[in-house]
DNA sequence: AGCGTCAAGGCGTGCG
DNA sequence: CGCACGCCTTGACGCT
């Protein structure tokens, strides 16, 4: 799916993403859409608790599951997000892990809007037992990775069609190569005159350096290349109309 | 030990 | 000016 819409988006190759990546550069409420989520596009809800066998964690799903503090927990489910309040923590950074069950509420969250505004917010952390700020974190963080993600299926896209555009330009050089063989076998004696040139915005081959003057042969040779050149009117072998 | 993942910190920026 | 955001980075942690 992501390929596919990236090419529909009509992706200008030499102009980089501008028209597939917008850079998300406005507030949430202005541009919500940007992040698409791809269907493949798993949270990675990471076996949250480690310490524990299969990650699960019985008892309070969301009720500070992962996080938070309590005593004979593994230490890297201590809290304390940036603020200083918890007590065991010494100063260090702690680690919170999200559970489950916090990861895929967050997430289902993340699918209806990627970005949330204070009182979404506000009521998130309520409902995960979380701090704002850390579902801010997490909502930040998700949108990130989601670019990335973006990032890499361009990335590939651009890939294709470079590769295609490398193609067809050997493919024309090739043909070029056959059409002045073609011209010297026709007009051995002005060859040193005659030069082809291919007209940059019909893409047409035409005369240069005045070898014809509109004599007859001249022109069955250039209709002649015009008729190689048709493929260009084909959208399924036309670089820019495949990108 | 090296690497990947991910929550969080810090900083710059745009906007109302 | 404050807020929310994006981006880059840091640090904790798990895995191999």
């Amino acid at each position: 799916m992501g390929v596919d819409d990236s090419c529909n988006t009509g992706l200008v190759l030499s102009l980089g993403f501008s028209s597939t990546l917008q850079t998300p550069s406005k507030p949430y409420n202005k541009n919500p859409s940007f992040l698409k989520l791809e269907p493949n596009d798993e949270p990675s809800l990471t076996l949250a608790l480690s310490g524990v066998a299969g990650g699960v964690k019985p008892a309070s799903p969301l009720s500070g599951v992962s996080s938070f503090s309590s005593g004979n927990k593994p230490k890297r489910e201590r809290e304390l997000s940036s603020d200083e309040d918890e007590e065991g923590t010494v100063n260090g950074r702690k680690k919170l892990r999200l559970s489950k069950e916090q990861s895929s509420l967050l997430e289902e969250s993340f699918k209806q809007h990627s970005t949330l505004n204070p009182k979404q917010k506000q009521a998130l952390a309520r409902q995960l037992n979380l701090k704002p700020r850390q579902v801010e974190v997490w909502f930040q963080n998700r949108r990130a990775r989601t670019k990335l993600k973006q990032t890499e299926v361009d990335c590939e896209f651009l890939k294709k069609c470079y590769e295609t555009l490398t193609d067809e330009n050997r493919r024309l050089q090739k043909e070029v190569q056959e059409l002045k063989a073609l011209k010297l076998a026709a007009h051995p004696f002005h060859m040193q005159a005659a030069t082809l040139t291919i007209c940059p915005s019909c893409e047409r081959t035409a005369a240069a350096g005045g070898v014809s003057d509109g004599d007859g042969n001249s022109k069955n040779l250039f209709s002649l290349a015009s008729k190689t050149h048709h493929f260009y009117n084909n959208p399924l072998t036309n670089p820019s109309a495949a990108c």
